[in-house]
DNA sequence: GCGACAG
DNA sequence: ATCTTGTCGC
């Protein structure tokens, strides 16, 4: 992997890639075919895994999986972080027997310090409609929203609303739900929410995760 | 200079 | 993310 990187060239990338995220909704509503997709690092992290799982909306049965690898580019650095996990996302993506009509993405979308997650990479680089996911905070400040699943709360950085603090589930750490291309952020939470009917994650980031962790089936 | 920092 | 065992809570 590579022992430098021009950090400041990827920024510059970031920033005029950011001018092109859509982030009102331009996709068919409901949505049939959504995917959810996620990377891990085997071998001390020489190894990208990622997975990509499609499943049927708003039933959420599988229709297919993908597990794809390569070895890893770049190390991490936070707010670059799609540099370093899109590779091999796409690389899963483009081998599933179906496009997506969605996909939902482990990590942040416009809630990032240049507007720029890996869920508007993914959306800018593919066309496809995107929304980050992130488990926890990358930037922003927001209130504590409610304890009940669906309790949420807005996440503001510069003035602006960047994305919405939900809870997915009653009592579980909030999830940072923000927009990745061509879906508004009343959609994205409206639908990460109906994609996660028992768990803390939506069930394609979360099917996504167990495929290409070491994690066990179930 | 100090603190923060997706996965 | 990854390294790692048992343990507290619903």
């Amino acid at each position: 992997m590579a022992p430098s990187v021009d950090t400041r060239a990827l920024i510059g990338r970031q920033r005029e890639l950011a001018a092109q995220v859509i982030d009102r909704d331009d996709l068919r509503l409901p949505p049939e075919l959504v995917a959810g997709v996620d990377a891990a690092f085997p071998d001390q992290g020489r190894t990208t895994r990622a997975a990509a799982v499609l499943m049927r909306f708003p039933e959420l049965e599988t229709v297919d999986e993908v597990v794809f690898e390569q070895a890893t580019e770049l190390p991490y650095i936070p707010g670059l972080l799609s540099f370093r996990e899109l590779p091999a996302i796409l690389g899963a993506l483009e081998r599933l027997a179906l496009p997506p009509e969605l996909v939902l993405c482990d990590g942040q979308g416009r809630a990032h310090p240049r507007r720029f997650g890996i869920a508007c990479h993914l959306g800018v680089a593919t066309g496809l409609a995107t929304i980050g996911v992130g488990k926890s905070r990358l930037c922003g400040q927001h209130d504590e929203p409610g304890p009940e699943k669906g309790a949420a709360a807005d996440l503001v950085d510069g003035g602006e609303v960047i994305g919405r603090v939900v809870r997915s589930r009653d009592r579980v750490r909030p999830l940072y739900i923000s927009v990745g291309h061509r879906v508004s952020l009343a959609t994205a939470v409206d639908l990460v929410l109906t994609c996660t009917p028992r768990y803390r994650l939506p069930e394609p980031v979360r099917r996504a995760d167990r495929l290409a962790g070491r994690h066990s089936p179930a």
